[in-house]
DNA sequence: GATTTTACGTA
DNA sequence: CGTACGTAAAATCT
């Protein structure tokens, strides 16, 4: 059946779609299925306060493809050469849109945007307003399928972000004039006076650079002084400079006098900012905004690159696509687009009330920076060392594997395993986890999976072997890192956490790890450096690290979230307590006591275990497979298990519904410290339990960071160096003897130790100190006998 | 050669 | 039906 265009003629929206499906097909209407892409159509218009009648809606093709396949109408798999039949339908859209003239089109999905207009990727026009070829003069925004919005719930918000735009756009036929002006590229002289002039009038200006891959050093650097217009110059070409020593120095001495006197506004500062230091010694004093920690701020939930902002926030062409064709244009768009999209992130800031996290976030950039450039230093010696050991026991173990399968088996090829454990040898199949019923079962051959078959063919002994030989080889990669010239590692610390673009891009506010693009040496990410390799990491001569981690942090915000009065006063004594009687309050024996009414003093080192592995997973929501898992017990068992927990528990599944029914309206959630969270996953137990553990995390990552920031501020100019972060732990390096190990600590406690408030609560976490010359190597210190000492 | 999937290290 | 993060190697796509 023949799907054809509804709503009214004089429209000034239309909305097109690629092709009919089943339920289409049948009621010979456009996005009718009421349980998929109609239904999330619907959602979208009304989102919008836009109803369905109001609209003109069509899809691209008129009939229904063979298995809901575009590619059916096109002769070639790349859908480059369409039949006749979408030939026609294509003719028939152009004469239609003729006819009706809308202000504006909507085109959902690729085949949408490419009937328009030619263009292939939606990704590199999202958002974006851009001219039909179809139909010269025609607007059209595109944006994502409905249907691809039900695969991926994520893209939902920002498809409503677009349709805004498109009913903003529906107001009139024009395509909006770019009044941008560029210089790209400037010569010396005009590039030079360009600066003076923003420096005399001390104007706010926007900074990026775009430099060599490696090392990252800039050969081009982009400069706009407001939103329409800017300059770029090449400081370096062929690799090598485009300047005499004079105009060199000339250059570096302008930049460093605007760092000084002028706000500057910048899209990922701790890049930028460093690598200006780090390369040319110019030091931006005032960076006014950083437009990724604004959109960070806002918008933790959706991409921060610029483009993906300036298709949000501006109404201009897109540029992204320049980026290989001409490098100095692009990078002054770059730099341009920087400046327009600070003022409505400004607005945006102000309108959500986000302003003290936002200038938060910033606070931290410096230390963050100089962090990542002054590294960690490493034992050399020891790693190559450790590195032997390592590789010594790699061969042992994989000889002893090799005679059991009497061939070269590449363990870490998932295929491979498969084949041969669940194929040649016949073990009962593992599966991974499903996200619903209705997906197919997918194979696993993963630690937890060789885990559970260790347990069920005990006489298979060499399964845990398999395990054994995988963990070294992944320690080998962390041991083989080479250190700088210099012998340290760098790290480059992401306050806008995850830069990866995961599924449902969760960033809760802890700073995020990976490899520094500046000075690549080391394993990239720090925070996941197993015990073995962080034995490498030392100190520098002469000095000894101080790490202080928060006691109990995650149980202790738990805790006060479900206001358990019982719990808080627990740890309020076990905070006052003085270190002997430290013994007396261990929450997991607590736990134990709660679980199986026993006296406390009479709980077993086994039951603490029980106990401290339900609380963990009790916060997060885990069930009896998780805690079987953990515990090494069966299933049934650990359903005693939970059951026993939450009896002694009540409070905490009470606390989950109230996260539920705070989540049901807005679906955000707001940390004791302000920071603001939109869930945008499929409403559901997996959104919950990422809601769930939002709260402490979040809090405790920012409350260490907020501790972080004041020790930076109050001792860092007079010496004291934080080298490591980890979300809930500081390092902190000194001079190695008594003095001063004490002064540090001192100095840590007094920042790290403030009170929070949750609800109507104010309480505190304990710290607990280590030291130690070797990360991996660390001993406790009890900040008491440092008093002691002084004394 | 580029992108996606699988697995795994830490908090 | 713990979650958050980044990276290496294998698998898969083009």
């Amino acid at each position: 059946m023949i799907v054809k265009t509804t709503g009214p003629p004089d429209s000034k929206i239309f909305f097109l779609g690629e092709a009919p499906g089943e339920i289409e097909e049948q009621t010979g209407l456009p996005f009718q299925n009421m349980h998929g892409a109609g239904k999330t159509f619907n959602l979208i218009l009304s989102q919008n306060g836009i109803n369905r009648r109001d609209v003109r809606i069509r899809n691209v093709a008129m009939r229904r493809p063979t298995a809901n396949n575009m590619s059916h109408f096109f002769y070639d798999s790349k859908c480059t050469v369409p039949k006749p039949e979408l030939v026609m339908w294509i003719e028939q859209l152009r004469m239609e849109l003729e006819e009706s003239r809308p202000n504006v089109v909507v085109a959902m999905g690729a085949y949408a945007l490419w009937a328009l207009t030619g263009m292939k990727k939606i990704s590199e026009a999202r958002g974006y307003v851009v001219e039909s070829t179809l139909v010269p003069g025609l607007k059209v925004i595109p944006t994502y399928h409905p249907q691809a919005i039900n695969y991926e719930w994520k893209l939902f918000p920002v498809t409503v972000f677009d349709v805004r735009k498109a009913v903003y756009h529906s107001n009139s036929p024009d395509i909006p004039k770019d009044k941008t002006q560029y210089v790209a590229p400037a010569a010396f002289e005009m590039f030079m006076d360009y600066m003076d002039n923003i420096l005399k009038a001390r104007k706010r200006f926007a900074f990026d650079i775009e430099a060599h891959i490696g090392t990252a050093y800039p050969y081009l650097l982009g400069i706009a002084d407001s939103a329409h217009f800017g300059m770029s110059f090449y400081n370096m070409k062929n690799n090598s400079s485009t300047m005499n020593t004079r105009q060199e120095a000339q250059l570096w001495q302008k930049l460093g006098e605007l760092g000084r006197h002028c706000e500057v506004i910048m899209h990922n500062a701790s890049y930028d900012k460093a690598v200006m230091w780090y390369h040319h010694g110019v030091l931006f004093e005032n960076v006014w905004m950083d437009t990724l920690i604004a959109m960070h701020v806002i918008f933790p939930e959706f991409p921060r690159d610029l483009g993906f902002v300036g298709s949000i926030m501006l109404d201009v062409q897109p540029w992204k696509n320049l980026s290989k064709v001409d490098a100095a244009v692009y990078n002054v768009l770059d730099a341009i687009r920087t400046f327009a999209i600070a003022e409505p992130l400004e607005k945006e800031l102000i309108k959500q009330k986000m302003e003290k996290t936002f200038n938060f976030e910033m606070s931290m950039l410096d230390p963050a920076i100089m962090m990542q450039l002054t590294g960690v230093k490493v034992d050399n010696e020891r790693r190559l060392q450790l590195l032997d050991e390592n590789a010594e026991q790699t061969r042992a173990v994989k000889l002893e594997l090799d005679s059991q399968f009497k061939r070269e088996i590449n363990f870490n090829s998932s295929k491979q395993m498969q084949q041969l454990l669940y194929y040649e040898l016949g073990l009962e199949p593992q599966f991974k986890r499903r996200k619903s019923v209705e997906q197919t079962r997918v194979m696993t051959t993963d630690a937890k999976a060789m885990k559970k078959l260790a347990r069920k063919y005990p006489n298979h002994p060499w399964l845990t072997k398999i395990l054994d030989y995988k963990k070294l080889l992944k320690l080998n990669g962390f041991l083989s890192a080479e250190p700088s010239p210099e012998g340290r590692y760098h790290t480059s610390y992401n306050i806008t956490g995850s830069a990866t673009e995961n599924e449902g891009r969760k960033s809760f506010g802890r700073w995020s790890s990976s490899e520094s693009i500046i000075l690549t040496y080391g394993p990239g990410n720090l925070q996941n450096v197993p015990p073995i390799a962080r034995k490498t990491y030392r100190a520098d001569d002469g000095k000894i690290f101080v790490q202080a981690d928060m006691r109990q942090a995650e149980a202790v915000i738990v805790a006060h979230l479900i206001g358990d009065t019982r719990l808080q006063h627990f740890f309020k004594m076990a905070f006052t307590a003085s270190a002997e009687e430290q013994a007396k309050y261990d929450v997991h024996k607590l736990t134990a006591s709660l679980m199986f009414e026993v006296d406390y003093d009479l709980i077993t080192p086994e039951m603490r275990r029980v106990g401290k592995t339900l609380r963990h997973a009790c916060s997060y929501s885990a069930g009896p497979e998780v805690v079987a898992n953990a515990l090494g017990i069966e299933i049934s068992e650990a359903k005693i298990l939970l059951n026993l927990y939450h009896k002694a528990n009540p409070l905490l599944k009470v606390w989950y519904q109230i996260i539920q029914n705070e989540l049901r309206t807005t679906r955000t959630l707001t940390t004791p410290l302000g920071r603001k969270h939109r869930f945008l996953d499929i409403w559901g137990d997996k959104l919950f339990r990422s809601a769930y553990s939002y709260l402490p995390q979040s809090t405790i990552g920012d409350f260490l960071n907020e501790s972080m920031r004041i020790l930076y501020d109050r001792f860092c100019e007079a010496g004291l160096e934080i080298v490591m972060q980890l979300h809930d732990a500081l390092y902190v390096q000194c001079d190695n003897n008594q003095e001063a190990i004490s002064d540090t600590m001192t100095k840590m406690a007094e920042c790290m130790v403030r009170p929070i408030t949750i609800g109507f609560e104010e309480f505190i976490i304990g710290v607990d100190f280590k030291v130690g010359t070797h990360w991996g190597d660390m001993d406790d210190k009890d900040i008491l006998e440092i008093e002691e000492v002084e004394e």
